[in-house]
RNA sequence: CGCGGGGUGGAGCAGUCCGGUAGCUCGUUGGGCUCAUAACCCAAAGGUCGCAGGUUCGAAUCCUGCCCCCGCAA
């Protein structure tokens, strides 16, 4: 094979996801495959409490790497940046969760094309918050995707798919870390692919709108977690509801309720279902139980607890036992609890529910609003 | 000088306003009860009350300075 030069290329990216899919392109540098000449990035930001500066993951890694780091506020109009870009001859630009828009005259600068990862099936949860979607509606699998980006968001040509399946347990770092490793396994693919047939990404990828002729945005669009969205409400949120932002917000501020007049995050919690009560209907006469999403039966009524339930009223957000056995929270859904068994009360540290019982004298009868 | 909460035996907290022998719940250790238990009963160990200085006969508590942790806002 004569002269198989290797690519010239930038990255830009600011998370963890994005540091992830940086280290497999490194690997690739090793094997002359892509030359790096830049890396972008979000701007160190001001950690007033630390008093410092701190860096975003990819920023770190890059510096250790030893690759130059460029952390521009604005890429739209700002013609030093473009002229950069323009400088150095690039084939192709990589783009994984990087905060910033591209503007079309960068997305024209590089021979083959600009390549995006997106940790979502597209056109599914296109947007900034995929990850924490697909556990919030309770999706059964996600995926990554690796597209051609074009001037909308996340509507580019698809040029491969990996899925994974969501666990009914799992909670967002776990997921987080799923798809970054499998995204950047997917993109190393893509680049050695491209490195191979010299191709621009546009031209190998699936048009989304080809692929599901019948989508529609209104149905999976997400947008960034607000922080009005991470209040739980025992009273009103369906107990599936509460178990999945507990799952989808670790990293994103945190589910909380009110307890007294102090915010409480949820780190960590189960759903119980109480086995003598869901053959129940309201009048109590038996019947087939109709929260089939509840019964997969994942966690029984730990024992010692059911005596006390006799005793409490069906109004939601009531905890119904504290000690060591359990902290139990009423919902609105008759004989469905919720199980807190880590917490973060306002201005402390993460503590189990038994240190949370001790120090805040949780009573049996209080109520989690 | 962004706003606020907090540093008390291994853990979570009370006590601080109105100074005067350091307390609660849990855990730990030993013993008892029990078919059994995360249940129950009895007993014990374990703290220079974040650091330094000041006021006082006497400071966890009042005054001054500093360090550390956390939440919000960016």
């Amino acid at each position: 094979m004569p002269s198989l030069s290797s690519l010239n290329a930038v990255f830009m990216g600011t998370p963890e996801i994005a540091s992830e899919s940086l280290s497999h392109i490194a690997e690739l540098e090793k094997s002359n495959i892509i030359g790096l000449k830049s890396v972008y990035t979000k701007p160190p930001v001001w950690n007033n409490k630390k008093k410092e500066f701190a860096l975003s993951p990819v920023d770190k890694l890059a510096r250790s790497y030893g690759i130059n780091v460029r952390t521009p506020k604005i890429l739209k109009g700002n013609a030093e940046e473009i002229n950069f870009l323009k400088s150095l001859d690039l084939d192709l630009i990589i783009v994984v969760a990087f905060g910033l828009i591209l503007p079309a005259e960068i997305l024209n600068i590089p021979k083959y094309g600009v390549l995006n990862l997106h940790p979502s099936l597209l056109p599914d949860l296109r947007g900034p918050s995929p990850i924490h979607y697909a556990i919030l509606k309770r999706m059964k699998f996600s995926g990554v995707s690796i597209m051609a980006l074009d001037a909308g968001v996340d509507t580019g040509p698809v040029i491969a798919q990996q899925r994974t399946d969501i666990d009914k347990n799992e909670y967002f770092p776990d997921l987080y870390k799923r798809l970054s490793l499998s995204g950047a396994f997917l993109l190393a693919e893509v680049i050695k692919t491209v490195f191979k047939l010299k191709i621009n990404v546009h031209k190998c990828g699936l048009p989304q709108d080809s692929m599901y002729p019948d989508y529609s945005d209104s149905f999976s669009l997400t947008k960034l977690i607000e922080p009005d969205e991470l209040k739980v409400d025992f009273s009103f949120d369906d107990p599936l509801e509460i178990y999945a932002k507990t799952r989808a917000f670790t990293e994103a501020g945190g589910a909380f309720f009110v307890f007294g007049s102090k915010k409480i995050k949820i780190i960590e919690a189960e759903l119980i279902v109480d086995e003598n009560e869901k053959c129940l209907n309201e009048t109590g006469e038996r019947q087939a139980f109709d929260y089939c999403d509840y019964s997969d039966g994942i966690n029984p009524l730990p024992r010692g607890i059911i005596s006390n339930i006799d005793i409490i009223p069906d109004t939601p957000g009531i905890i119904i036992n504290a000690n060591k056995s359990g902290l139990l929270v009423s919902t609105v859904k008759k004989g469905v609890y919720i199980r807190l068994l880590k917490l973060k009360p306002e201005g402390k540290n993460v503590m189990g529910y038994i240190d949370f019982i001790n120090g805040f004298r949780i009573k049996q009868g209080e109520e989690c609003r």
